[in-house]
DNA sequence: GTATCTGCAAACTCTTTGCAAAAAC
DNA sequence: GTTTTTGCAAAGAGTTTGCAGATAC
């Protein structure tokens, strides 16, 4: 799937919720940085410069929505906050190495996970609809 | 390996921290439950029943700690607060199925996950120290 | 026009911190 | 005895919520 303000729009449109400035303007802080793991505070930096009136509260709500339309994946690296990125769930997984000692996050791709996620489903009689696969260690910069 | 109180004596005295009753009290809540992913807020419930005057900031502190030694192993499960359970960093690696509908997190052991490691390691020069692996779906109870 | 959406400020939850008294070694 | 540790209360970070005015359709 792509995620272009036409999806954007349908997507709201299905569901009567509507398209306001406000949620444009965040989708496109996305769609200008698919690559990276945006906190709210993040987006809310971003969006503020052209749009100073905007309010956080309204960011957080925008993001909480774009999760549930499937837009916007919601993950958590441990430090505290919670960051956005495209959502991949129809495309193929990628996952995250998280650098302990600068906070890096880089990704990777893999499918071999998709096998054991099926072998995990018929042993534990769980229905999986979701993975979440992060390396915790040290990128070659912060080396040791 | 295992985590009595011997150990915990071990480890605190190691780095020159105190056995408190406390930190006694909190080893003893994990031993209790070694099969459950305890947040702070959980273990102050548990350890206030026999000691009232305990405070939930030691508990924070204790399980910071802890996790420093590598007696527990801070997780999170994405509500929001961090659980907490016996450090495996030594021994097989397991991972955890969280059921979307109820919250309830099962657990499940899988070595093939070493493999993709040393892949990993070896393609994107990241020194890997640790890996977490969360699969999201609906429980058998919860059906669908 | 009407229901949704926004911005603001206040509230809320989880976690951390400062400090004086208490306790481990 | 000295240094660490505790309990308390207050502060801090991130996030959510109530509400009146503004806006999309």
């Amino acid at each position: 799937m792509e995620f272009s303000l036409e999806t954007l729009k349908q997507k709201l449109c299905d569901r009567e919720y509507k398209l306001t400035p406000q949620r444009r303007i965040i989708m496109e802080a996305f769609t200008r940085n698919p690559e990276k793991h945006l906190s709210a505070e993040d987006v809310y930096g971003m969006v503020k410069q052209n749009n100073p009136e905007i309010g956080l509260a309204t960011v957080y709500r925008t993001l909480d929505l774009f999760a549930e339309l499937d837009i916007l994946q919601k993950m958590d690296f441990g430090d505290g906050r919670s960051r956005y990125e495209f959502s991949a769930s129809d495309v193929h997984h990628h996952h995250h190495l998280i650098c302990l000692a600068c906070g890096k996050v880089m990704e990777f791709e893999d499918d071999l996970l998709e096998t054991l996620e099926s072998a995990v489903e018929k042993k534990s009689r769980f229905r999986i609809v979701d993975h979440q696969l992060k390396f915790y260690g040290y990128c070659e910069k912060c080396g040791k």
